[in-house]
DNA sequence: CCTGAGCAGACTGTATACAGTTAACGCGCT
DNA sequence: AGCGCGTTAACTGTATACAGTCTGCTCAGG
């Protein structure tokens, strides 16, 4: 009404709410602990309180605001240690897909697929000591997870591992960033690759406890990323949705 | 409005609605795979749409409900698989919730409130060989387990294994009252209590790992039951929310 | 100058009206 | 009699109006 009126056509109020809002959440627009009010995103974001209203509610179930004891929603502040176990659950639950995976055995197609996909990996790290450029690798990473959860073949554990990396730092590639300005950046690749070989191997060979193992400490690699980029403003500036951390020291 | 006017003051008609909403849906009272009409529980739920809409999005987060592709909600029906991979992923966490407590060590008030808990929970079990009430034991091991998970003071892992345990029989004693016409009853619940007990003793010892192993075995008890339930239509009757589980056979 | 009470503003929770779309039902044609 | 099409009815998505409540500010009293 106030903004634009003649684009996303095909996108429901609510939906765009959503996404505006996530956006502006994450992007840090909003400060963390301040009320969201509902009139004043209603003007932000050119759609009516409704599907506001719809967005906010869904925003807290992903946990990106949390509900204000006497009505409406405030944008959430994490602690480090909050991000640390959002981290660590994301990883058990990974491993308990690979297991799953390895237990009730995948197809060759599945395999196939997934090797493919980490020798795509391959070539993006090879490169990656010349070019500095991470989509890519966050993409094909983000692929190679999915391709993971979908081998354990179990709609509600991918729902649960859905919820658990909504939190946009601990999904599996939020935090790679962290280290594009590292020396160590082909290190950590070369090592998070590593683990993708092993974890698929072990799938394949059905080792399953094996296969669990290894997708929770490969999860531990954002562990080190985290704890770099809480040292390091700069660092901490390439990740999405930072400001929701608050920090170490803020003196 | 249509039904009574003059109840529940305190309650906001959300909740209201949504609490209403999941009885009727646990209840069996509304098929799985049927559209659950936002007009019909206005008049069956006596508020307004508002707040069924309301009730409707909660009840999808909460996995009790899908959206369907064209709009609206219908009630989910689950597979066996689905209701087994559920009690996996909330034994996971649960082992998980273990092993935080084992390694970051609990004070000594708090292991001295869950063993008071589980002293009762032996005065339960030995009276149980006479009587068949299991209310009082799935009170008190529902109030165990949540201690269990206060003592990894993690949020975030709390608030996941609350959406876990929302399934309704992915819950900690959901199951439970499958054994209740079981000669087998007292031996279960010795064998859970030992667990319980074997698993406070290694969170006090600092045995993250063992206790992390022993709430996952933990939890399969609940395996046993459900492949109980599922060969024994009266057993699955005791269970509230069975009415949403595909039976094996149906002929 | 400080404290407490009252008032005003804003905000959420709720209800309802409206429009676009989907789906079902019935009728006609083959 | 079966199939396809058109019409109709219901349902959801959206917008907005209304009422109760909480918060914060101001003014008066100590």
């Amino acid at each position: 009404m106030s903004i634009e009126k003649t684009s996303d056509r095909a996108l429901s109020q609510t939906v765009k709410a959503q996404l505006a809002l996530r956006e502006l959440v994450l992007r840090g627009a909003l400060n963390p602990g301040e009320r969201v009010s509902e009139l004043q995103m209603v003007e932000r974001l050119g759609v009516s309180r409704t599907p506001v209203r719809m967005a906010l509610v869904r925003l807290e179930e992903e946990g990106l605001l949390e509900a204000i004891p006497s009505g409406g929603f405030a944008v959430k502040a994490f602690s480090e240690k909050e991000v640390f176990i959002s981290i660590e659950i994301r990883g058990t639950l990974e491993g308990l897909a690979a297991r799953l995976a390895a237990e009730r055995g995948v197809g060759r197609s599945e395999l196939l697929e997934a090797a493919a996909c980490l020798d795509e990996i391959d070539e993006v790290v090879r490169r990656e000591m010349l070019e500095i450029d991470l989509s890519q690798y966050v993409e094909l990473n983000a692929r190679f997870h999915r391709i993971l959860i979908d081998m354990a073949d179990s709609p509600p554990l991918a729902r649960q591992i859905e919820r658990a990396s909504a939190l946009p730092f601990a999904s599996a590639s939020a935090l790679v960033p962290v280290q594009s300005r590292s020396p160590e950046l082909h290190h950590i690749l070369t090592v998070a690759q590593d683990q993708h070989r092993c974890v698929l191997t072990a799938i394949e060979r059905r080792e399953g406890s094996r296969a669990e193992a290894i997708m929770r400490e490969h999860a531990r690699i954002a562990h080190r990323n985290l704890e770099r980029a809480l040292t390091n403003q700069r660092d901490m500036d390439l990740v999405p949705g930072s400001a929701l951390i608050k920090r170490r020291i803020r003196a």
